[in-house]
DNA sequence: TATCTTTGCTAAACCGATTTAGTATGACAT
DNA sequence: ATGTCATACTAAATCGGTTTAGCAAAGATA
């Protein structure tokens, strides 16, 4: 038999409001008797009690229930903050939900109605869109939300941005430290402002160190074919007279596939080329070519977005946006 | 303003029961007039209505919600799955909330206690425990529950399994059928019953091939020291005097283990071994040495785990446990 | 003895939906 | 004129909690 406050309260011969007090351990504060609380207590543990929190999100309006969307749960990068962040967000008491939008805007409008509709006091979000016109419409249902990985400053001051442009700039720097001047950036075709902004740290690295920018290394793979697009771009960089020595991915699924093609079509060249990559993967330890890159500090991005998040929900005190750095692993 | 069923029937002056079938799509049915119909629906579009789905969770006491609980969100294997899980569940109507459990009983114990409370409509779950009699304590709560991964056929019947001894016998046949016979099998401390039915397949394999099993040759690596445990399982096995010229690893973190292991320490022997892993990963493409892996349908792992939790769900229909079969990538 | 305070408890409204069991009205048949 | 039926709608209970306002009795104070 399913246990509810109405049946303990019958149970104890005491109404519905006592059992509350105390199973809220407000007995004391509401002066319950010591008895009366006791008794309540032993009724409920013998019959296995649990609070509903459906009815509790109804009568105090509160679900203490979080969404995470990001465009791919399944992509390492996201996964591990995911982790994260179910983990700080469950010693707070929420629960999670999580969504993918799959890159497709659309989608990502309606999870958001979904998670509004479910009532969840707030979301983190890493959103798909390229537009921050539609990222508006998607947010600002006066919603609680917390921006990472892909982030519009435009659209609000809640989140937790990575230095992009300045870790591209050190990457870039460590390769040209290894005595390459042709440097290839494989890009993506849709235009976010974490990658024009690690595009710029390259350029700036370039131009530092006197090395002028060649339009010919710079090259966008579309991530819907990705598999071919990366290919053609090796194809096309390699027939360049002057061929890069080094490639730069401005994010660990580019870099992953940049591995896979180079190891598939060009294994001969695994050892001459220099790769390096935005975001971190535990493969770059051991894949040919190794690959330097730029780690996020995945659990601090977590904890910064629950803990803002939190504190706009439950203070709606609105925290200035944050910037974290990463660790470029030189191997 | 926050919309609600209650304010569009002043607004409409009608009566809440009203609205409620209507915009239920179930006017015509309730005998509502044409007209009355479109007031409210247009009422509802000019004040973007969307309806409280706590409010009719507690209603209908359905949550439309589902729990899915693995060891390790962040684990490739585990991550894509929840990318289908997620999908196949928004089809169908339902969010999902994820936790991990980080292989820690008594945390599982509490995410699903956690899970009931918020009135899941029922779970999916890889169990970390190594103990039907806990884990009968865990999904007992008349949670209808789905096992995949992690299975005690004990429990339930609703489970969907891999075909753990098959996929294992056909990956170690592959490898002797490359000429070796001293092959390591690389297993876990912890006893779950996939973990002993890839054991059995190997040893089935070995037994049909005329090969005896070596005792020296099986290692089991502590999850939780994961670095050093194999490092030490290296260590030891390339002591023996008839050392291992294949290794087995019995799912994808120990196989990425042991190859970031090889190139660590023994980067010269990389062209010279043969690696298999139960579960595939990309890497496995384009790692030295390359893998040759039984890869699982996560796709349809997913598919299945929703379609019978569904059913379980919407109809009490208590479908048969099922077993999908891997593909041996033989690279 | 009268008044005030504390102790111990509860009735009832509320959150926002769903759903059952109706009612009122008018049309039609007998 | 009466009964039957379809149409168009609604009052009120319900789900399982929280919370406000307040009551009755006992003890303390004047």
């Amino acid at each position: 038999m399913k246990m509810s406050i109405k049946k303990i309260a019958e149970l104890a011969e005491v109404s519905k409001t006592t059992v509350s007090f105390v199973l809220n351990g407000r007995g004391d504060e509401k002066n319950i008797s010591v008895n009366t609380q006791e008794k309540i207590i032993e009724i409920a543990k013998i019959h296995n009690y649990e609070a509903n929190y459906i009815a509790r999100s109804l009568s105090i309006g509160k679900s203490y229930t979080l969404g995470f969307v990001v465009p791919d749960i399944s992509n390492p990068f996201y996964g591990k903050i995911a982790q994260f962040v179910q983990q700080y967000a469950e010693e707070k008491g929420y629960s999670v939900m999580v969504a993918s939008t799959g890159e497709d805007i659309e989608k990502e409008k309606k999870i958001i109605s979904q998670f509004v509709a479910r009532q969840v006091d707030g979301a983190i979000l890493a959103s798909c869109t390229p537009n921050y016109d539609k990222l508006s419409s998607v947010i600002n249902k006066n919603l609680p939300t917390i921006l990472f990985d892909r982030i519009f400053k435009e659209v609000t001051d809640s989140y937790v941005d990575i230095d992009n442009e300045q870790s591209t700039y050190k990457i870039t720097e460590a390769i040209i430290n290894k005595g390459h001047k042709r440097i290839a950036i494989i890009s993506l075709t849709s235009y976010l402002p974490n990658i024009s902004q690690r595009i710029s740290g390259y350029k700036m690295a370039l131009e530092d160190h006197g090395i002028s920018f060649d339009e010919e290394l710079f090259y966008e793979v579309n991530y819907m074919q990705k598999k071919e697009s990366t290919k053609e771009a090796f194809e096309q960089l390699f027939t360049l007279k002057n061929a890069p020595t080094a490639f730069l991915f401005l994010n660990n699924v580019l870099a992953a596939e940049g591995i896979w093609t180079i190891n598939t079509y060009y294994p001969h060249l695994t050892n001459n080329l220099l790769f390096a990559s935005f975001d971190n993967l535990d493969l770059f330890d051991y894949s040919r070519p190794k690959v330097i890159s730029a780690l996020q500090p995945n659990n601090e991005i977590a904890k910064n977005c629950v803990d803002m998040l939190c504190s706009q929900i439950e203070n709606s005190e609105l925290t200035a946006g944050i910037q974290l750095n990463t660790t470029i692993i030189n191997r």
